[in-house]
DNA sequence: TGACAAGTACGAAGTCTTTCGTATTTTGAT
DNA sequence: ATCAAAATACGAAAGACTTCGTACTTGTCA
């Protein structure tokens, strides 16, 4: 089960866009990623809680650590949407796309590039 | 802010489904909405905080109390959503919407609703 | 080589969430 | 009037998350 936490996440996202990085380079890109900042050994130990919990790998060679990422985005952004799908949505998916439609300040392109993804599953009834 | 945390959000669920209810009708219907069972005074105290947060509304004219969700499903799901949204998906619904698309297992008569839905936003950019 | 800088490790505190036990109050029936 | 049943109130404990201070280690360079 793969369910970062709030802090958690933002250090997956700093990861996702640095890939493999040292405390220090997460640290500084942190502020920037997120809302306030937070202290040097506050992001060492969330980052070594991680590895425990296997959300990210440590590289140890040397003796600055380097950490990166063991989940893809891809895959931690369907595992929280589908723990929302379930928590709030009555286990529809459906239910939270056409929520988040109606409410998605979305510009007509990006209609579009749904539209296109509808297209392609078409008939695809699974 | 409406954030319902998880066991308030199971109580909402009960409260939405079944309209203004007392303590022991929501411990009653929680066990099918949720997982396992919890205490009769675990529910109780769970609506006493969130009446204090404003997220039910308490009838105390009676001597059982009477208790009603007292902010929308939709406006929480939206709620969520735009948490979730900013947490995991850089702020882009759309990144949301196509995500959960493509791993949606949706009918076509599903599929067929979210094209309803876009047609009536074509254009409506905002 | 000695001390300073930069790193890691560890533990502990504060907050939030969830849970429930116990105490108290109220109602109604006998 | 009294007692039992049902309800509310309260406090406290356990676990998760976040935060950071302090201690310890290691490498560098003057």
């Amino acid at each position: 089960m793969i369910r970062p936490t709030n802090a958690e996440l933002a250090i997956l996202g700093v990861l996702w866009q640095r890939g493999p990085s040292t405390v220090r380079d997460v640290h500084e890109a942190l502020p920037a990623a997120r809302g306030g900042a937070v202290g040097y050994t506050t992001v060492l130990k969330l980052l070594q809680i991680m590895a425990e919990k296997k959300l990210v790998k440590r590289d140890t060679r040397a003796r600055t650590h380097v950490y990166a990422a063991a989940v893809s985005e891809a895959t931690t952004r369907g595992h929280l949407l589908s723990d929302l799908v379930d928590r709030a949505f009555g286990g529809s998916s459906l239910a939270l796309v056409l929520q988040a439609l109606s409410s998605a300040h979305a510009t007509p392109a990006e209609l579009e590039q749904i539209r296109r993804l509808l297209d392609e599953r078409k008939g695809d009834s699974r």
